[in-house]
DNA sequence: TCAAAAGTGTTATAAGTACACCCATGG
DNA sequence: CCATGGGTGTACTTATAACACTTTTGA
């Protein structure tokens, strides 16, 4: 961008962190590579940037090759450029996303041996991905502190009692459910259905859906769904 | 980092979005550009990314090259990289600095024809350049709304009367200096000095300096010193 | 003495937190 | 009929917002 000194040409990629949500737990899903460098190994999705490509495309891409899904939540993340992370001088663009984890084509997991993992109890990852994941849990945490972006993990109709539990996963920590209901409630976000959601009680939880339309007004707002949110890093 | 297709290398470059304050306005400091492509134009201070070097490596100096400091305020914004953004395909990395604009040496403008803008009146700049600064000044709205980033801009000693301003710029509204007097202190992050600034009125205003430890230790912490701090957009 | 900017308090409203019991149901 | 998880209300504390007058001083 300025004078012309010797300009040095670099492979420049772009790698995803794919987070789901199975009622439990906060899951990450990593590919085992079935190629070199690093054959065997475990690591993020990832793929070079193409000459015709911007990089969203490029991590949209990569997203679809794997889970088989578009127009879900893909955000970037940060750019990792350190000379010796990769064996050939490589920048990697990081993007994170968030899928509903029943959508997802477990057909594709074959294709690329991919697995979803704890994101507590995750293996050894190739270069600088594990400091990848660590970044981008954080900025989860710091940013669903006050956007409703967890909700971008359950599916179209979800309890409240899954929400909290996804919310309390999330910050490992408990919460107190007359509190969060209490708050979810005023930010008028919820519309509850006729339907209940009989597996997980005897009495059954009432499902609830996202009012899109405020969904999408009230995505910048902040919200503070989360107690003691401070302390987190951006 | 997938399988191997035909990988196509790019330039990477990284552009620094510099603001300053002088007293009065938040202004940005832009480069006229003494060499090819788009010669004579305003731009962002930039520059390609060498074989050696890390993106956080490269961002200072080129922010060094430009003003001559060390060991400011830099933090990387975002990736950017459009296959049409630049005539050779370049992936830009985007940094924002937040430096005291007393500090800058101003002989070093000579060199590059720069100069400070402020941050509404702006020339027509290079490339994605424009959109950089757009997305800048959003990201610095967002974040001064919950972290004391922008005693970045002040020298060590500044007065009320001097960060009301600088907040009433960045989030061009007018604050209520009472409110703001109390939230401020009630972070505790200010020392009271016995010097008055006369500069600016008969009375005359005391300095303060920051307390660099609470600081430190509060720069995570949520301060929410503007009001209504809503519908910002990270 | 007056113009110009600095500095200071109170009250009302809203938001957040802590806390414990009843409800509905299937087995 | 009881065990299990779902659902609800109140009182207290804290934070925020609105609001106007007095102080200092150099010219």
């Amino acid at each position: 961008m300025t004078e012309h000194r010797e300009k040095t040409r670099m492979l420049v990629a772009v790698d995803c962190i794919i987070f789901g949500f199975d009622g439990e737990h906060i899951k990450i899903l990593l590919i085992k590579r079935g190629f070199e460098p690093e054959e065997g190994k475990w690591s993020l999705m990832g793929g070079f940037i193409e000459a015709h490509e911007s990089l969203d495309e490029a991590a949209n891409k990569i997203l679809f090759q794997l889970t088989g899904l578009k127009g879900v939540y893909l955000e970037q993340l940060h750019a990792f450029g350190h000379p010796d992370r990769d064996p050939e001088r490589t920048i990697s663009i990081a993007y994170f996303a968030l899928i509903d984890i029943l959508k997802y084509e477990t057909k594709l997991h074959e294709n690329y041996h991919a697995e979803w993992f704890v994101t507590t109890e995750m293996p050894e990852l190739i270069f600088d991905h594990n400091e990848m994941v660590e970044i981008a849990k954080q900025k989860i945490r710091y940013k669903a502190a006050h956007h409703p972006i967890l909700f971008e993990l359950l599916p179209k109709k979800f309890t409240i009692p899954q929400l909290q539990s996804l919310y309390e996963g999330v910050y490992n920590t408990r919460i107190d459910n007359r509190n969060f209901v209490r708050k979810l409630s005023s930010t008028g976000l919820l519309i509850k259905l006729e339907e209940k959601d009989k597996s997980s009680s005897r009495k059954g939880a009432f499902y609830f859906k996202l009012d899109k339309k405020k969904y999408k007004s009230k995505f910048q707002a902040f919200l503070n769904l989360v107690p003691n949110a401070e302390d987190l890093i951006d």
